[in-house]
DNA sequence: GTCTATAATCAGATAGAC
DNA sequence: GTCTATCTGATTATAGAC
């Protein structure tokens, strides 16, 4: 391993990953990653042939090391037997923070990229992702029926969204959201911090009763 | 009033917000608004002088009848003295279905067009927000603090963009989750349901007790 | 593998005739 | 007010020398 040199592939997969979670993946240009990772303009084709490509393998390095854990996780939780949101959130947690292994700061910059990509509603991620992960994605949904079995199939559908929603959008604005709480309050939050705050939310809306039933047509 | 030729301007408008839902501010082109609505591309600066006055005229539309039937809903609480997050909530349900009043599905426009306003960071429409409604966002800042005395500040903080998360992410995805819902469920859901049930959702949320406190560092 | 140079396309904005 | 034609600048992507 040389610890001077960093190749010419993962310079731009760096600096891309930092730029998609500043900037968002279509407000960052090729010139902008390949400027900012002092390589060539040409180079991002030869390495990566698209730009979608990059952004798949972006977001790649995250997610092989975060699915197998998930899966084992919830596959874990669902056998032990006693299933709570609670429990079935907090059990993201260790996956997530494993994440620092990949990257410096990896749980945060993973977290904003998937924002992101789950709001840029971009056809060829989606696609990807669910290719790839669409197994554990199942089993994860499987888990959060067990964990509220008082809900209807379709409130459990809108809640997980709705969290999901919270989630996303905490993350992707983190930055800014982190500066005016610790311009205002005086507080420095952690990533961790910020990731329990927002699951000790979550997981209160999302077990809550169901509601009345509200006018639905056919 | 003539019913057959509606304003090039007008047409502009509506044909502006409905891609602007739809694709995002940054993804709508011009050219994109101007074919949708049958005007001559040069027509949108002849009307509005550039794409970012646009945007502001399309949400100004909706703002204007909004905030103040917002302010005075929020004072009348706060007066009336018995505060709860449920009684918050809800009271936003009235003012935002009214919007039906300024254009069909105004009510869904409207908050699409919100969400991608406040995911989609751009400078300019922040600063048009603040100077012009600045006065009733804080007022509803105070009313969320009366709601949940139990909380932090700074968690009162938190939350309120915990929940205003769910709610931007749930309509910036509306069309794609209803979409799916209605083909895994058989079910139809109507604007104003879905708002009822993300309210009764982060109203849930944000009123959960305050957490053990997490490590912050000052 | 890396570079320069450039192709091809699309964006917002504008000048000037009508 | 509306149109055509065009300007200016940015983008992704590629060809070909080294």
């Amino acid at each position: 391993m040389n610890k001077i040199k960093v190749s010419t592939k993962n310079r731009i997969l760096n600096a891309a990953e930092q730029l998609f979670c500043e900037l968002g993946f279509d407000n960052t240009s090729l010139r902008n990653i390949t400027s900012e990772a002092n390589v060539n303009l040409a180079s991002v084709n030869y390495h990566f042939g698209s730009k979608k490509q990059l952004i798949q393998d972006v977001l790649h390095r995250y997610l092989q090391v975060l699915m197998p854990q998930l899966e084992q996780g919830i596959d874990e939780l669902i056998e032990a037997g006693d299933l709570s949101s609670e429990k079935l959130f907090n059990a993201l947690v260790d996956p997530l923070m494993s994440l620092e292994q990949v990257r410096p700061n990896g749980t945060k910059i993973f977290v904003q990229l998937f924002a992101r990509a789950y709001y840029e509603s971009q056809g060829h991620l989606r696609k990807f992702i669910t290719n790839q992960y669409g197994t554990s994605l199942k089993r994860l949904n499987k888990a959060l029926h067990l964990a509220v079995p008082h809900l209807s199939t379709n409130e459990v559908f809108w809640r997980w969204h709705f969290a999901l929603g919270s989630c996303v959008f905490t993350m992707a604005s983190s930055k800014a959201l982190s500066e005016i709480a610790a311009a205002d309050y005086h507080q420095h939050m952690e990533i961790e911090d910020l990731i329990k705050k927002v699951i000790h939310y979550i997981a209160a809306g999302f077990s809550a009763p169901q509601p009345e039933k509200v006018r639905l047509v056919s």
